[in-house]
DNA sequence: AATAAATGATAGTATTACTATCATTTATGA
DNA sequence: TCATAAATGATAGTAATACTATCATTTATT
């Protein structure tokens, strides 16, 4: 039997549930592979039609833009990491332990579940690292904000926040530094392998330098 | 006698040199006023053209595109950050009292610094910001990095680097830190404005709490 | 006064970001 | 299984964007 993960999506985010058909599944399969390959600022629905094999008024079906495209495979994975942590922290009873799971789901790049069939989450991650700030970082982000397009990212801050209040419950800032975790993790990553001078990690032992950092940065601040 | 302050700018950012002409100073001008009034995707050579009562064809002759025109901004900034920590750190000792006030200069929206006539630097804080990641979450990084476009951004990074390890010369991130501290500052206040349930905090007091986040994260965790 | 450099005016091209229309295929359910 | 609806394909079209090219005119330089 296939196990599937079905992460629940803002209905305001497409104007036909891509999940419902083949079409709709091809077009998140090959979007992901597009903006991950050429970067967002590259990605039109004209060359993923071509990729797919179908025709750009079919896209516009399912999606009113690329921008709501891109914060649909950002809220799928957002999902899907609050998913992964609430599934491996489970287990656990040290908040300190969680929280160093948490950081480790955060900053490490993934491999491929196969729960999810059309969707590719070590892409996801890397498109994660380079776009996620650009789904908020626009002149309507409070439009977007009001439409709840944001609510699986701030679901996932939430949770980590909540895990930093069991190691801590006096600590004043859980939000924030559940939010510096998540982007810093990415940003980290980026400029380890783009801009090395702006760390100190170099890619030959991948990511256990970063994760070194954040867990000093993180568990130095909030034992405090 | 008026004084301006001269930020050297790498010549590969643009074709023609802005700062030699009403021109060019109008095009840095009104780009700054346009893109941070309307956001850096809705920013086009031609409405900037009709905003300065020229033509689009002009401005095409000092910026080969919009991205190089936002990384030469943004570059000025960086410069100019640069320059007020250099001038309000110079007679401070105590490198923890420095950190602070690196911070502080990082995290607080600036007056309009009157020795730069043509360039608005409250409006810059402003793009820094929203615009600031832009510059190098781009499939193209790498050719941009190759001719040094990120060098303002990586001297200030150096320079909040050295003053860390004033502070603890053995811990181990300098440089890890100095980013996060600068991209975190522009994140809290972003998310402050406009999802504040990142945060914790209102933007009543406006930066004051960042003020204390970020103070507290970074000095918890080079004290360590 | 002669010459070069900068700007303006205008036109043109390829691509992007859509919207509209109609024909055809595929699914559904009575 | 037939009728109907829904989804997709094929094609066209529009306005805006991101440029490049050309030539005339204005402004600066020697």
């Amino acid at each position: 039997m296939k196990l599937e993960v079905q992460i629940l999506m803002n209905p305001s985010l497409y104007l036909r549930d891509p999940e419902q058909s083949e079409l709709g599944k091809n077009i998140i399969k090959y979007s992901i592979q597009l903006i991950e390959k050429n970067g967002f600022e590259a990605f039109t629905f004209k060359k993923l039609a071509k990729e797919i094999g179908t025709t750009e008024a079919s896209v516009y079906r399912y999606f009113e833009n690329k921008h709501k495209l891109l914060i649909y495979i950002l809220s799928w994975y957002w999902g899907w990491l609050q998913f992964q942590i609430h599934y491996q922290t489970n287990n656990i009873t040290d908040p300190f332990v969680k929280l160093t799971m948490v950081i480790k789901i955060l900053a490490t790049s993934v491999e491929d579940d196969q729960l999810t069939s059309h969707v590719d989450e070590s892409l996801l991650h890397q498109i994660l690292i380079v776009e996620g700030t650009k789904a908020f970082l626009t002149n309507h982000v409070d439009k977007d904000n009001k439409q709840q397009l944001f609510k699986p990212y701030k679901d996932l801050c939430n949770m980590v926040s909540n895990i930093i209040l069991e190691c801590n419950p006096t600590y004043k800032y859980p939000h924030s530094l559940s939010s510096t975790i998540i982007e810093i993790a990415h940003l980290q990553i980026f400029f380890m392998y783009n801009l090395p001078s702006l760390t100190d990690f170099n890619k030959t032992d991948k990511e256990d330098q970063i994760l070194a950092y954040l867990n000093h940065l993180v568990f130095s601040s909030i034992n405090k």
